[in-house]
DNA sequence: ATGACGGTAGCATACCGA
């Protein structure tokens, strides 16, 4: 099976872009951030004319979470557990493929940069911090389930230099301060695993890049969506990509897509 | 430090983003 996260900044101006890559890419489940836009307004005929079913938890204007699927999706959470949140920035559902149920998560994680015009304003990056804190207690609770567990979405971490094209110029930076990536370092202490990472422990990875300028051109890239797997979903990782197609194709996100495959039949049992 | 550049709300310009 197929899974993937995307961050299309606003499904609806990205209907044509997502709706190709839908088509071309077929995946099982796809996670989706940034769709800005409420239940009202989401395309749910066109993205069922495509063969997926859709939940959001949907928000005027800004954040917004989906999950799209080929098959069943059951809402377990929306919103994350035991966190009061304004903003809709998580999405958890089961889905059942093929005989095998699959806990899946759409994350869209704070930025927590300050505003331009107050640069020393910390009220973001405290809620970036605060909503890290609540995720890392859930994720913790998810792993004691002992599931098949997909953690997918936008996590605003640039975990290592090496995800980055220039660390120097972003060194102050939210995405990468050390407070933010300890949080990020406590998931793979739990025992999450970064799907990408696993796979390429040298490649690049970027998934975002800038609109402006020559940022896609001279490849001045951010790794910051990931797909993180429980060890049971670990067991079945079979590849993990990044697909540049969405950000080179038609009116773009500045994201693009990360697709991981996992294999169906568990290994585990064989042994 | 600032502004690309794009999206949204709503109608001019402000806010958000990574």
């Amino acid at each position: 099976m197929k899974i993937a996260t995307y961050n299309v900044n606003s499904v609806n101006a990205r209907l044509e872009n997502l709706s190709a890559w839908l088509n071309a890419t077929q995946p099982d489940i796809v996670l989706l951030q940034e769709i800005k836009s409420e239940f009202n307004a989401f395309p749910f005929f066109d993205i069922q004319m495509l063969g997926y079913d859709a939940k959001i938890l949907g928000q005027k204007s800004y954040n917004g979470v989906a999950i799209l699927s080929k098959h069943k999706i059951k809402i377990i959470h929306e919103g994350l557990p035991n966190f009061a949140d304004e903003n809709a920035r998580y999405l958890e559902a089961d889905v059942d493929v093929k005989g095998r149920n699959v806990r899946v998560a759409s994350i869209y994680m704070p930025n927590g940069n300050p505003p331009y015009n107050a640069p020393d304003d910390t009220t973001k990056f405290e809620y970036k911090l605060r909503w890290m804190d609540a995720f890392l207690a859930h994720a913790q609770n998810l792993l004691e389930e002992n599931k098949t567990v997909v953690l997918g979405g936008d996590f605003n971490v640039i975990f290592t230099d090496a995800d980055v094209y220039n660390p120097e110029l972003f060194r102050k930076n939210a995405l990468m301060r050390p407070e933010t990536r300890e949080r990020f370092r406590t998931l793979l202490y739990q025992g999450w695993f970064d799907a990408f990472r696993t796979l390429h422990p040298q490649d690049v990875g970027y998934t975002f890049w800038d609109y402006s300028g020559n940022a896609l051109t001279a490849d001045y890239g951010m790794r910051i969506d990931y797909l993180m797997l429980s060890p049971k979903a670990a067991d079945m990782l079979n590849s993990c990509q990044v697909d540049k197609s969405p950000r080179t194709g038609i009116k773009p996100s500045d994201h693009t897509a990360l697709v991981a495959e996992l294999k169906l039949e568990n290994h585990e049992e064989k042994y």
